[in-house]
DNA sequence: CCTACCGATCGGTAGG
DNA sequence: CCTACCGATCGGTAGG
């Protein structure tokens, strides 16, 4: 499903990778989308906990954002097709459920956003505009089910702890 | 084309966009994929074409960073519809345009590598991970498609400004 | 879980 | 540029 697109892998396909009849699948969904859904919503639910027990457990904005982006990184990395539907292919849910998704993604958003209005308030963080480091923010962390390999030699671990390196001193030497 | 995606657009949308029947297309285009070919290809040229011009003309590694991140930048919020092809949607190249479309990418990132790592042998980066540190530079810069506006206060340059800036010296205070 | 099949829609062609 | 149409394939259903 990552290499052909949600819209492209047919009921068919499905079937045959799991050796039954296309028909035969609609004894375990009633919906080809409620694949798509169910993917989507799990994997938003499993970032907001991520994220809430974050906020709840540490303190200190820099503290803060390097365990959510390590929470985040480690999530995403689990399930890569999973991974996939939620980063790219929610844009093909039902309206209704489209909405309903993109008001979760938005919340998610807000707390990274919060991440990083403390460390203003705390004096940690520079003054930057935090709209626009927070999508930037979550744009390099999504991008990593790109090119991550479970089976290379980084794990989720060392990925966050580079990823959140960077977003915190870039790259100049000061 | 940008909401719905290249598989679920199809020739009867296209056509009736332009005011014309499906069949009339094919006096235009020869199947499909020429569309997503010629703009997939398009924009990879001009990309590449901007950072040479970079490489040529500036000198010092931030500044060529700079320059860079303009360009592409400038080129990508151009026409939104042709960059969302462009990042999205080159999966639905037939394989052998596929593979030649990856080369192409791969020689851009490569040419951002190269800045990095001479940035590293000014002494003025760090030594970071250069292929990490180029795959999250580019999902940085391409992700600003997903929210630019052009009808927005942000102007490309400015974007472009804001995350060159973010990229060279992080969120943390020194 | 299967066979058999449905209406809809697709990319594309023939012929003018 | 059009009408008319094609074979293929889709998501999904009926009935067992």
């Amino acid at each position: 499903m990552r290499d052909k697109g949600y819209l492209n892998t047919s009921m068919r396909d499905i079937a045959s990778a799991v050796n039954i009849e296309a028909s035969s699948l609609y004894n375990h969904i009633k919906r080809k989308e409620d694949i798509l859904e169910q993917t989507c919503f799990q994997l938003a639910q499993k970032l907001d906990l991520g994220i809430k027990e974050v906020n709840d457990i540490y303190f200190g904005a820099a503290e803060k954002l390097r365990m959510a982006v390590n929470q985040h990184i480690r999530i995403i990395t689990e399930d890569l097709d999973a991974s996939h539907l939620f980063i790219h292919e929610w844009r093909h849910l039902s309206p209704e459920k489209k909405t309903e998704f993109i008001s979760l993604r938005d919340a998610y958003e807000k707390e990274f956003r919060a991440i990083i209005q403390l460390g203003f308030n705390e004096g940690v963080f520079k003054d930057v505009d935090e709209k626009f480091a927070t999508l930037t923010l979550l744009a390099s962390l999504n991008w990593v089910i790109e090119w991550y390999n479970p089976k290379g030699e980084m794990q989720p671990k060392e990925v966050a702890e580079k990823l959140t390196s960077f977003i915190l001193s870039g790259l100049q030497k000061n």
